[in-house]
DNA sequence: CAGATGACAAGAT
DNA sequence: AATCTTGCCATCT
């Protein structure tokens, strides 16, 4: 399991219309406090996944304007209007589209669920 | 092998 | 309150 495996495995928890910072992200896979891991792990996923990677923003509730994927950040803002999320200047009210994680992620252990 | 970079976040000024 | 500086780990050159 590669620290981009678990990074994207969290991205792909992200519910339809919420969206998570880096640093929950980054939280949630067990790289606290190391969100640049995170945004790297998304440069490498390829648009062929099944990897929600709009739904993850910075901690300003923007989008981070990259030329690193198709088109350009405009596409991602497309994609989370497209599922309903309202852009205000730009930016999202991360206070109402912030995913909640469920508790037991935040423990760390999802991925085994015996002993 | 060592140095620099990077889709950021949090603390300090 | 906004902007600047530092820290963090993995990958790239």
């Amino acid at each position: 399991m590669s620290t981009y495996d678990k990074i994207y495995d969290i991205v792909r928890q992200i519910p339809y219309g919420q969206v998570a910072t880096y640093g929950q992200v980054a939280e949630l896979a067990g790289l606290f406090g190391k969100p640049r891991v995170v945004g790297y792990a998304l440069y490498h996923v390829a648009p062929d996944d099944d990897i929600p990677w709009h739904r993850v923003i910075n901690a300003k509730g923007e989008i981070s304007q990259s030329a690193f994927r198709d088109g350009s950040d405009d596409l991602q803002r497309v994609m989370l209007e497209a599922e309903g999320v309202v852009f205000e200047q730009n930016k999202i009210s991360l206070a109402r589209y912030r995913w909640q994680p469920p508790p037991e992620m935040i423990t760390g252990d999802d991925t085994k669920t015996d002993k």
